[in-house]
RNA sequence: GGAGAGGUGGCCGAGCUGGUUUAAGGCGUACGCCUGCUAAGCGUAUGUAGGGGAAACUCUACCGAGGGUUCGAAUCCCUCCUUCUCCGCCA
């Protein structure tokens, strides 16, 4: 959500913003309505103030055994006066927050313009390894432990079955990137897998990816589309104080995507799939630092990239390629040596105090003063699927085993798996 | 799923036989006083949002959410959400 203030001082600027990233919105209208209402409301203050004062006279006289009838009547009066106002300006409050809802966050200055095509490449790292063979896409490596009809046949198409060692792989890279945030200092979470449309609209998935989730509409529940939902709702409605940011969390979830008008797009294998595993990064941060923590958290993502060992290029996304609540964003696309293409593993976003207006997620400054709406960031680290494509793709060798980096060929007990 | 008890300001907690409570008191926090230092003690201030004012200040709303009764609701009634306890069911 976006503040009030701004945007009845720079409506242009939002309008701007909105059309960089594709969205419609009508800004003419949330004025007129804003302008509206602020009206209705000094009519309203002054009859209510009008309202106190004669109740407060009654009560006087009451207490003194003199007659109010006369100020009784005015109140009467004057309260059916704001019965109407009132149920005037809760309309327009009704379609001002639906409004709101509905605008896109600013993205940042240095954010480009434009769509995917204009997304820069920051950096890269690693070497694209080569093969005297060629080299096999994971299905195919995987061919044993990667089992897609089956869980087409148990949940549907697009759902995905791992037995063997590869069950085994993704409990262990889970497991990893969980204990190497810790390390760093994180704190793992553990949440729900559900999550109600209060939270779903704090994090901004709501209302605009209503139709890329799943729902249980008897309890309604959505399953959560990423662990950025539950984590972050994790402080919706709290007050923290400024000593206590920045707030570093941590948690391993499943993902659940419908990924409706996909079918058919680059889902492949485990390329793009219904349910998927991915540990999340979280922090709250106070707005003065959350471009630094926006690096750190990049930087720390693609650290665990080099201990893999796997390459990696950075992107800025441009203003067309954010997704609705971030500010900037960069995503991190691994090397897959059996597609030969990039896959983007994580994506690593400042939210600013967007998500923070919505959740009501603020902190009280040390020095006194009002409580302040804090900045919200997350990121993958990392989402499992596509790790699990890239490692096995690079890591292959001609007879077909697979050559694990050393961090995880003692967690699996094992330095090649065949 | 059944029965019962709660949800009040950053936290705890009174009020809940409707009108000097437009929320007591405590904790915490800030500043000051006092004390050789520290602790304790004393004093003052301290909710959120919106409006008006140069400012001191002032007005309005908010006691889980929404609706109702009333001249007037934290207080009475209804619906919903949520927490806890006990029972049932299930892993």
């Amino acid at each position: 959500m976006l503040d009030r203030k701004l945007l009845r001082k720079e409506p242009q600027k939002v309008a701007e913003a909105a059309m960089a990233k594709n969205e419609k919105i009508d800004i003419e209208q949330w004025i007129e309505a804003d302008s509206t209402r602020r009206a209705l409301m000094l009519e309203i203050e002054d009859l209510r103030k009008q309202r106190n004062k004669l109740s407060k006279a009654v009560s006087m006289k009451k207490r003194i055994g003199e007659n109010a009838d006369e100020e009784m009547a005015l109140s009467r009066n004057t309260g059916e006066k704001l019965t109407l106002l009132e149920s005037n300006i809760a309309d327009i409050d009704a379609s001002l927050a639906e409004m709101e809802k509905s605008f896109p966050n600013i993205p940042d200055s240095d954010v480009p313009l434009g769509g995917e095509e204009n997304n820069v490449v920051l950096r890269s790292w690693g070497e694209i390894p080569e093969f005297n063979f060629r080299p096999r896409p994971h299905w195919e490596l995987m061919d044993n432990v990667f089992q897609p009809e089956a869980a087409g046949r148990i949940a549907g198409s697009n759902f995905i079955l791992f037995r063997g060692w590869a069950a085994k792989f993704q409990r262990t890279l889970i497991s990893w990137m969980l204990d190497y945030h810790i390390e760093a200092g994180m704190e793992e979470i553990w949440a729900p897998f559900v999550a109600k449309p209060e939270s779903m609209t704090a994090t901004a998935q709501l209302p605009k990816m209503d139709d890329d989730m799943y729902k249980i509409g008897r309890d309604n529940l959505y399953l959560i589309p990423t662990g950025e939902v539950p984590i972050t709702n994790l402080y919706r409605d709290q007050l923290l104080e400024e000593a206590n940011l920045p707030v570093r969390l941590c948690g391993y979830t499943p993902c659940f995507r419908r990924e409706a008008g996909s079918y058919g797009k680059d889902n492949r294998g485990l390329n793009r799939v219904h349910q998927f595993e991915k540990v999340e990064m979280v922090r709250l941060e106070h707005p003065d630092r959350s471009d630094k923590a926006h690096e750190e958290l990049l930087n720390h993502a693609t650290c665990m990239l080099e201990v893999l060992g796997i390459p990696y290029r950075v992107l800025l996304l441009a203003s067309g390629d954010l997704s609705f609540a971030a500010a900037k964003c960069f995503d991190i696309e691994i090397w897959s040596a059996g597609q030969e293409k990039w896959l983007e593993v994580s994506s690593i976003s400042n939210f600013r105090d967007f998500q923070a207006r919505r959740g009501n997620m603020r902190y009280r400054p040390s020095g006194g003063g009002k409580p302040q709406f804090i900045h919200t960031l997350n990121g993958s680290g990392l989402a499992l699927p596509r790790l699990i494509i890239s490692l096995v793709e690079n890591g292959q060798q001609a007879d077909g085993s697979i050559k694990l980096p050393s961090a995880l060929a003692e967690r699996m007990g094992t330095e090649v798996i065949r």
